[in-house]
DNA sequence: GGCACGACGGGATACGGTTTCCGTCGGTGA
DNA sequence: TCACCGACGGAAACCGTATCCCGTCGTGCC
């Protein structure tokens, strides 16, 4: 047999080979245990990867929609690789590169640091040029739908609002927002989503206190600490900008005999595992992880559309209550 | 300038280029923003990817060993990819095979399904015959020790044994072990690891019972609940397989009203992110996750050793005790 | 029965690098 | 001054696969 026969057969051609000839050549690569060297068979028609760049794996929201991913992936023959970057943007745009080298089918980005108002194009810069080059971009996260690729964007001002709505109507008046850091794309939609959902069921605007803190268990707990000490006077609800500040948050008020909800609410946001194992159980807004994962893979493996810009999807939460939040006055 | 040249200042060979000539051909590289081809790069010389293998990303012990891996892996001018496959033995062996064709610098596989009493050999075929083409194989995990390959070993017997020692020193004398599934590879070396400590430490024999459940919330909170139904009579201490078991049975016992550490002590193993904000703090085994990491790049960079057999290196954990158990006698 | 067409096999080539081999050039010591 | 040596540049081969193109063979139609 020659190359280009065993070439059509295994490397599943559109040009027809003879039944015979075919089972040879199958019978051939299993007797001699071949595998088609993906690496040569990549320099030709690109691999079946799909290469997802993310800030870190160990986050929920990350591992959740790579689980979904893997999954998905199975059923169209591709697979998913991932690497994390810390979401610095330099091994970002340097991650990009590296993995477009591999000409995967599609680069799955993800990033909270990532937005139309960050300055730095680097990342972007490299995501065009693998576009430009036949590959297929898509985004996901907060601040993804201003990006000039396919977008899977969380409307976290939406979310958040529902959270705000419900601490209002429940009798939160005083609220203190710990709004994490300006870097993280998510945390001015979260933040006016929060403010919103509390003006919009009642409360009063100089109620409502907003305060930068590491996006982070430590962060939470610090920022925490230091209200605790300047006094929490009437504040009935902390806020805050994830669950895993949230942790923080409750550990602070733990720490000084704070009783969550009798003395102070709190409030996390993404529902993590844990956060219903944790004393109280933590009130929170799941998102759609799978769903997100599932739909990042139909849009990798699908063709460019036609005509018209990028895909964009917007996928919202839902409030999860639990026993973090009390309720101060029977909702009216 | 020569395509040759290009490569060696750009490749990084060993023979020696032109000072003057290096900085035109980077110069030019930069200037036409010009990057390698991975994949053509790959067929002659093999990539600079090192590419793990794990049962679930979303497992804190894999979660933090990756990290630490990425973060080594930038000082050798490495990358890593990571490829996840729920544990089943068939994925393993495609995913394997399918990486193994983009000729990465190493392998690394963990995974909780294989040991030296599990039957199926395909993934570890499929391992053999990439260390047979050139490339590194390193395994880590608790059965990895009896495979032939580079392993990183936790002594789960070890560490476990810390832990029934604390316990019977504590004046835990009967114990349910909440064991977990044979299919898992440390769950046998923990339990005796639990078994030995407490029987060194004073316990009896006939006072510890070992439980099967499912390794999960689910399978922790189905399990006690079941035990608290049939009665717990005079048991201190529900030891888990791990901290994800121990925090389904913290869950059972909340809804039971059972008082921990009061009525009952509880603890777990692997030392996830959020065992200590858990109410209470839950008294577990950590494990040097970052120091696995980063030996897990330093053996796959180096070059196979010259004689010998494979490299082994095994880790041990410490104990952290919380809250969720107490003293019941003074320690004798 | 002859001809046109379609199906299929095989050689050649492209892909984008690395590596080997050889030739040249400059410097140095006898 | 010449022979020798080390350093470096350039041409060419090669890696494994997909694809183009052409030749051959079989078949169906007129």
């Amino acid at each position: 047999m020659s190359v280009a026969t065993a070439s059509r057969v295994l490397g599943g051609g559109n040009r027809s080979v003879a039944p015979e000839n075919a089972r040879k050549v199958v019978e051939a690569a299993t007797r001699l245990r071949y595998t088609m060297d993906a690496a040569a068979r990549a320099m030709n028609r690109g691999s079946d990867a799909i290469a997802l760049v993310a800030d870190d794996l160990a986050t929920p929201a990350v591992a959740a929609v790579v689980a979904a991913m893997e999954r998905q992936a199975r059923t169209v023959d591709a697979f998913v690789t991932v690497s994390s970057t810390r979401g610095l943007p330099e091994l970002q745009a340097a991650t990009v590169r590296t993995l477009a080298g591999f000409r995967p089918r599609a680069l799955v980005l993800t990033s909270t640091r990532i937005s139309h108002e960050s300055p730095d194009t680097r990342v972007l810069d490299e995501l065009r040029a693998f576009e430009r080059n036949g590959g297929r971009v898509i985004v996901y996260g907060s601040g993804s739908v201003q990006l000039p690729f396919d977008a899977l964007a969380v409307d976290d001002r939406w979310s958040a609002r529902l959270m705000g709505e419900h601490l209002a109507r429940t009798g939160h008046r005083r609220a203190i927002i710990l709004a994490g850091t300006r870097e993280r794309a998510y945390a001015a939609a979260r933040t006016s989503g929060y403010v919103e959902g509390l003006l919009a069921a009642g409360a009063d605007v100089q109620d409502i206190r907003i305060v930068n803190c590491e996006v982070s268990r430590q962060g939470g707990f610090d920022a925490t600490a230091q209200l605790i000490r300047e006094g929490l006077d009437g504040t009935d609800v902390l806020v805050a900008i994830n669950d895993t500040v949230a942790i923080g948050v409750l550990a602070a008020c733990r720490a000084a005999g704070l009783d969550v909800p009798g003395r102070v609410s709190v409030t996390g946001f993404d529902d993590v595992p844990l956060a219903r194992d944790l004393t109280p159980g933590l009130t929170t807004v799941a998102l759609p992880f799978t769903e997100i994962g599932v739909r990042a893979i139909e849009l990798a493996v699908r063709g460019r559309p036609e005509g018209g810009g990028p895909a964009r999807e917007t996928f919202r939460g839902s409030l999860i209550v639990r026993g973090s939040t009390g309720v101060l006055r029977a909702p009216g």
